[in-house]
DNA sequence: CTCCATTGTGAACGTATAATCACAATAGAG
DNA sequence: CTCTATTGTGATTATACGTTCACAATGGAG
């Protein structure tokens, strides 16, 4: 079954990156090691050659999770110097990905009851992620407290929360709806009403 | 071990409901036929009386919830005349519900992947339920338009989905944190700038 | 080229759980 | 009170899945 030999190394990321489309496309109650394993051309014993069992696996899937995000908002903060752009560009940057289907795995990992059913760690991980990524999109926004353009006596968190609330819900009605919910209009007509909220008039 | 013999009627709202708190408080993938037996004291294969397989309960629990979510809007709606103390009533009936550990069952049944795995008929009826929750709400922001205190420029549905974006993600980090977060003190500030956004000012 | 550590395979096992069925208990109609 | 339909039980089956293990293939170090 297996076209050739490969590294560890290789294999894991290979395994990872096919769990994380698994989860994305079918969701984590069907990841069933037996499908990761097909999908990488492996037979299912084969994958324990790389990973303990399906808790380290999933694991590292939520470690490939953590790296995206932050690498997303770090992007979104580099390419943009006034902060109402770069939330913006987080905000459009989520909903983009929702499109292209990719990284549903992200809050499907991060949100699902399932990824932590009964695993107490990776709960905690997961919301360290969630704080971690939160506590990049505040530096945002009180760089823009600083910068002048947001309301300086609106909580931090309470802005990244309400961003994050446009986002969360537009994912669930666009999977609820296949791809029906036309989330770039909703995140459009939202950003307006959050912008409204949060700008600092002149 | 069932102290006495119940009519299917007593049975199956028994049996629903005993499934609910069970999703509620350890998630849906966890929700065994055994595990629902046990609760309302029976032996699992007694579930089979009243239910014919796990679909048909799971179905019986959503009907649930769409009973209780169209109920509590009605009741914002009822004790409330003006459209923006109802808005705020429904957004504070959720995060009570939501600290009481009620009603988590609710976004369990119509968020998680789970519920309609490869069940895309339930994934409908989910997505029905949400929209005629939304749907109440809707109304409640029209009403709001009518009477002047709700900017009538607004899309309807961005609003309403903006309060729903408070609640969704409120939920969430309480959920991760094991209640640590402060989901109450959350809805406030979160009110505060949804008010701003929507609210037409004098 | 040789050899061994690494990687891949197929069969097998244990477990969890949904679902079925023959049989027992019981409540309520008559 | 009697009888029957309804409800409850325990044993059992079927299935899906995670995991293990003995064995085979292979690739790279020497």
């Amino acid at each position: 079954m297996a076209e050739e030999k490969l590294d560890t190394q290789v294999r894991r990321e290979q395994i990872a990156e096919a769990a994380l489309t698994l989860i994305a496309s079918q969701g984590l109650r069907r990841l069933s090691m037996g499908a990761v394993a097909r999908r990488v051309g492996l037979v299912p014993s084969g994958i324990y050659r790389h990973f303990k069992n399906k808790d380290e696996l999933l694991d590292a899937v939520l470690d490939r999770v953590e790296q995206r995000l932050l690498a997303n908002v770090k992007a979104s903060r580099d390419e943009h110097s006034n902060a109402l752009d770069a939330l913006r560009d987080v905000l459009m940057r989520h909903i983009r990905y929702l499109r292209e289907g990719k990284v549903i795995s992200v809050p499907r990992m991060i949100f699902s009851e399932d990824a932590h059913a009964d695993n107490p760690d990776r709960k905690r991980r997961a919301l360290r992620v969630l704080k971690q990524y939160t506590g990049q999109v505040g530096e945002i926004v009180r760089l823009g407290q600083s910068q002048g353009c947001i309301r300086p006596d609106l909580d931090v968190q309470t802005v990244t929360m309400m961003l994050f609330g446009i986002v969360v819900p537009a994912g669930i009605l666009w999977h609820l709806t296949d791809g029906g919910f036309d989330v770039t209009r909703h995140a459009q007509r939202a950003w307006q009403l959050f912008r409204r909220a949060v700008e600092k008039s002149a």
